[in-house]
DNA sequence: CATCAAATGTTGACTCTGTCAACACTGAAG
DNA sequence: CTTCAGTGTTGACAGAGTCAACATTTGATG
């Protein structure tokens, strides 16, 4: 009798757990998050819905709003997870060029836009409208931040070791964060299809032209 | 009896047209885009609604279809319009500058900016997702190229004019590109709140530090 | 162990949206 | 005047976000 014998939960073909299916999820929020995340990567932003993920993830279509608040709220923990992941990826491109700040810088920037046009619906979401009220989701700026942080300091490092032009660090930042994410940007919407030979060197030509 | 003396047409308040109400709109199409431009202008790219925009021209649901395949459709017109804005104001803004190719792109850079942060939920429109196969509207990638084809020509303008570091044009010109069009997205999606006092100088400073 | 409250899921319902089919009104051409 | 293409209207359907009411677990407490 321990079996929800009712008439399934949901429409056909949700697949069963293999063990016996349990009312409770166990992890439905993490769930939830990589069903989100699939649907971004593999049907683009317009397929994130909060009834598509609970499909996927097997659950009834109200379950969501019991760990996440609205959808707002999903779609910045996916913006969350792209904006760690892009981090992650900067850090370990970067890590081969220890003591190289300029290699370090432009490491980053190139996994920057490698990241963009690798995973462009994601990308979207990330740098999308995602919330009217972005301070409402701390996790989020927090993560952006982070991302953010790690091309202000690859600078820094560089005016340290003075290979790149003085000026004030922060808006010679803004203009390396500038020129990289306007090309990612523009990449991922498809502005770009003259010059599709090397996406690629052209990043490192805008990165390297910004400070020579 | 010419009076259409039904039930009215659709909910209450509707409001009438002045001129008795008549069966056929005569410009609807254009009403339909200036509604929709009104809507996304001060309610933001979310409430650009079909309906919403029909309602708001004071027509039916189902209007909108004689003029607009789908919603798409309607969003491609969207951003289309506001690449045509976007290119006059560059225009306008360059103007003044007859004579100094550096000046004109500057102030084209400038008014990029403006324009961005002037109206972001369009900006957002003109470069979001509007649709899955750009290639289907092709009028929107026309005024895009305009608009791109202004700042690619400045920036040749100024290398025949010596006023800017050598290297392919072509190279030049993305980078110049990437970087406002990159600090513009940047400023739309709210990420530079940090240094809110004058966003204008520092497009400016993200202007002047691509060429030096 | 028995019990109860907090978590976590499920159903069912409402509203809004995109879209379609069927029908109605209008103006212009014959 | 008749007719027809163009343009609007109603009504309906499915899918989405969200909420209220109810069900099932699980863990703390006696």
């Amino acid at each position: 009798m321990k079996a929800v014998g009712r008439r399934g939960r949901g429409g056909p073909g949700a697949g069963d757990r293999r063990r016996r299916a349990r009312y409770h999820h166990g992890n439905l929020r993490r769930a939830l998050l990589d069903a989100a995340l699939a649907l971004v990567e593999r049907e683009g932003a317009d397929a994130l819905t909060l009834r598509a993920a609970a499909r996927r993830a097997g659950v009834s279509q109200a379950a969501p709003y019991r760990h996440f608040r609205d959808k707002e709220a999903l779609l910045a923990a996916v913006a969350e997870e792209g904006f760690r992941a892009m981090t992650e990826a900067m850090r370990q491109a970067a890590a081969p060029h220890a003591g190289d700040p300029l290699g370090r810088l432009r490491a980053c920037g190139l996994a920057y836009v490698e990241f963009a046009t690798g995973h462009p619906a994601h990308f979207r979401v990330m740098f999308g409208r995602v919330a009217a009220d972005r301070s409402a989701h701390p996790r989020l700026i927090e993560a952006a931040a982070e991302a953010f942080g790690l091309l202000v300091g690859g600078i820094r490092d560089c005016q340290n070791a003075g290979v790149v032009r003085n000026g004030d660090p922060e808006e010679l930042a803004l203009c390396a964060w500038s020129a990289t994410h306007g090309l990612s940007a523009l990449a991922v919407d498809g502005q770009l299809d003259k010059s599709a030979r090397g996406l690629g060197e052209f990043a490192q030509a805008v990165i390297g032209n910004v400070f020579l």
